[in-house]
DNA sequence: TATTTAATAGAGGGAACGCTCTAACTATAA
DNA sequence: TTATAGTTAGAGCGTTCCCTCTATTAAATA
């Protein structure tokens, strides 16, 4: 007899899920169709079916795994450095999004927008985001607790409140490429850290 | 001889709008079929291409019908109250995507990030949007700018960069109903509001 | 009223879609 | 070596897609 692979089977996977990243880049969810991907991951479509039940499932996958992927490099900065600032982690983040290269995990932004699109219309799919966003919320909600308790932010600010409005900074500034190719990044990184500087600053503004 | 009613074939124009919109929503650009448009629409596929070359137009047609709007409304605002603040015109902003009517020409966020979407791997589409960008970043500029000549601005900011972060900020917030739906609305404005006024004061920080 | 043309309907062509199915191949366990 | 089952290929089914085409009706000028 023959036993399956577990090692062999993730790592197809992954392949798959590479080659369908890149589809869905450029012709979005929707536009990329099956044999665009097989093409790209030089399989044919029944072999597909082995890996993945159906397109939606394939969706659902490389949403998740790039997903994952931002948590998990959050509590990563976080534990390597424990006194880092709430606007140091934001420069460290957005600077992974500079780096050329694209990486294993890393999601771009335009699929990053292409699965809040689907999210828009897609409770499965909204539900995900959803857990992701409480996920995140929660640890940087703990940090600025902490922050507070040190006196290094204002203690009037509802935790929560301001870990989620933060997050919705960084999503905005996840746009940014699109509004203004042109925007001097760097530059613009340290407007914001100036704004989030001030924001959770303890002294009166 | 009969010749054509530009009134009215630019009525019949709004209302396939209007179903495709519908359709958008729920299906998103591609997802949304040519027939789904022509049902909700009321009409046959060969008339809906008597005002249409083709779905790609459908899709331009609405993008720029709402970011119209979007621009017409902040200049609407600024208008009636040549005072308000910039946090006051986002509190204002906000409000007017809380109201339950949708009004006629308004864009739902769900669209918003469909458009989004599409302008990162549709360059005519991303031109779009970077046209609207710049055209409201330099009303928030010129705002900026008089706001700093008054005192009330912090001299120090760039006046364009600190419109680009405003506006980042405020799709962030647009996105917050998909990140946390259960989010007090009117609450977080409230943290909003103190983070850019505490962003754009001019006491040191 | 006669004529011209805009407005509309709907069938269906050609292509692409997601997915299934059969069958061959290959590597391992017995 | 042989039997078993994991792995792969690719044809093609049924459906849906966007769009074109022809035909009919409605309206406005001459």
């Amino acid at each position: 007899m023959r036993k399956i692979d577990p090692v062999k089977h993730e790592e197809k996977r992954r392949q798959i899920l590479q080659a369908a990243g890149q589809c869905f880049l450029s012709d979005g969810f929707r536009g990329a169709s099956i044999s665009d991907i097989c093409a790209r991951a030089d399989i044919s479509p029944g072999h597909l079916y082995h890996y993945f039940d159906n397109k939606e499932a394939i969706v659902a996958a490389m949403a998740e795994m790039g997903i994952e992927y931002a948590t998990s490099r959050i509590r990563q900065i976080m534990e390597a450095d424990p006194d880092i600032t709430l606007s140091g982690l934001m420069e460290r983040l957005a600077e992974d999004k500079l780096r050329r290269s694209p990486g294993p995990d890393r999601m771009p932004y335009q699929l990053f927008l292409e699965i809040l699109a689907e999210a828009a219309r897609n409770p499965p799919m909204a539900e995900l985001i959803r857990r992701h966003t409480r996920s995140i919320q929660k640890v940087l909600a703990d940090f600025l607790r902490q922050s507070q308790l040190r006196g290094h932010t204002d203690p009037s600010l509802h935790p929560e409140e301001a870990a989620l409005v933060v997050i919705s900074i960084m999503d905005g500034v996840r746009l940014m490429p699109l509004r203004d190719p042109t925007a001097d990044v760097p530059r613009m990184l340290g407007v914001l850290k100036t704004l989030i500087d001030r924001f959770l600053s303890p002294k009166r503004s």
